[in-house]
DNA sequence: TCAACGCCAACTGTTGACAGTTGGCGCGCC
DNA sequence: GGCGCGCCAACTGTCAACAGTTGGCGTTGA
């Protein structure tokens, strides 16, 4: 936190709202905002240092972008995505990825496959030492890697932005070693399809591996389904 | 205008944030502001008989999905869309659209098809009449009914979100009876793929269809290409 | 004549204050 | 004791004012 202050204080460059804007985003998708949560524009000011002005146009913008939701009169509060619209983010994620792995193929070079087949290689051993924080770290930068190689800037950016509201769903790390070995294993099918030049193989591999994402999800969600109930979140009450 | 002023004296149970954010999208979609042109807040506010705040925060919001440019003590301008990025932005459309009648395939009900198909008729009606305006209306009717009855939220936001952004591009509109009558065939194998319930080739040529309206983006763009070059726009400059 | 310097108006970034709303707490009535 | 009403604190929505920056215009000097 005091590395945030020290930015506010030093860059005067760039507006205080876009500081607070990637706090912000920051703090939930670091978890310290929980979804459902209710962000006090005062007491974040206060914290932040800043006036509520730079709050608020922060908080607009991320909620025009899925991260957050206002309700009038009541504040804005972390989104919590329901069951059904994730399912759909999921959909959408898929199809993105074979596009992008779809392309790649087309245009990947030996030193970026290189790269690839080492992440792949790193994430087993993460998997054989059972490291799920690794292998949860290892297999962002896969995906990250794969959107840079792939240079397709919108694609990338629709991309993270589906990413990032995936992030608000519960517990999306807990996964068991049977899992990441299948997801692994996908992995380096798409990568093989890439390096064959099989951008349709590819494609269809991507978005098997995207739904195989969804139904990993759908299986961790209901083995802890009987958990506490999530806190109500009021949801849009627009009259017009 | 004064129906703007009115909502803003009635509806209080909207935010003036909200109302101000829709009004500046409407201007910016319906072309009273060009791409370029900055965004005056004070002229802004004063014509909407409100003070700036609610500007500032409707401005972020819309930066934030891609229709405006925030340029630090410069102000806000109406997002200019590069070449590039249009045809990255067409790219995605494409495998979104893609997506959407792959699923419309296999769960289209008679009568949706019967409004499809009439849409069809209609748009051949315009393009016999050489009525551009009115087949640019039933077109946008067309790919609305084909997301509609998809039934997918989230991908239809997605398409949504791109497709205003593609309305940013100079002369969206201008399209020979040639092109449109290519347009509409492609309409009509779309249609008939989805009626047969085969799905991957619904997929197939309606992400060729997206593809054709970049090509015949591009073809209008080349042939009004020595027209008045585009007023420079201060892009960002982050130093961070 | 031209270039560089400095002043100035306009506008953005930010702040603090005011007004209206919401939900809760406590009091009073049944 | 339970239910309903009204008051109150907290917070959001909105505004007007202040401070800093930018680009342009006029001036001055070579």
């Amino acid at each position: 936190m005091s590395d945030v202050l020290s930015a506010i204080a030093q860059r005067r460059t760039q507006t205080l709202t876009g500081i607070v804007q990637d706090e912000i985003e920051r703090m939930v998708l670091a978890g310290d905002l929980v979804a459902g949560e209710r962000i006090n524009e005062q007491a974040l000011a206060a914290r932040l240092g800043v006036s509520r002005g730079p709050i608020r146009e922060a908080t607009r913008g991320l909620v025009r972008s899925g991260l957050l939701n206002s309700v009038v009169n009541l504040g804005v509060f972390v989104r919590q995505i329901p069951d059904d619209e994730a399912s759909e983010i999921y959909d959408v994620r898929a199809v993105v990825f074979g596009f992008v792995c779809q392309r790649l193929a087309a245009r990947i070079v030996p030193e970026q496959l290189d790269a690839l087949s080492e992440l792949i290689a790193k994430m087993d051993e993460a998997i054989g030492r059972g490291d799920g924080a690794s292998y949860y770290r290892l297999n962002l930068s896969f995906h990250d890697a794969i959107l840079d190689f792939a240079a397709h800037g919108r694609a990338r950016q629709t991309y993270e932005a589906l990413i990032k509201e995936t992030h608000l769903l519960r517990q999306s790390a807990l996964a068991s070693a049977e899992r990441m070995r299948e997801s692994n294993a996908e992995h380096r099918e798409i990568i093989a399809a890439i390096a064959a030049g099989d951008g349709e193989r590819a494609r269809i591999l991507a978005e098997q591996h995207a739904h195989g994402g969804k139904r990993r999800w759908l299986d961790s969600r209901q083995e802890s389904s009987r958990q506490e109930s999530p806190r109500q979140e009021p949801e849009a009450r627009n009259s017009a």
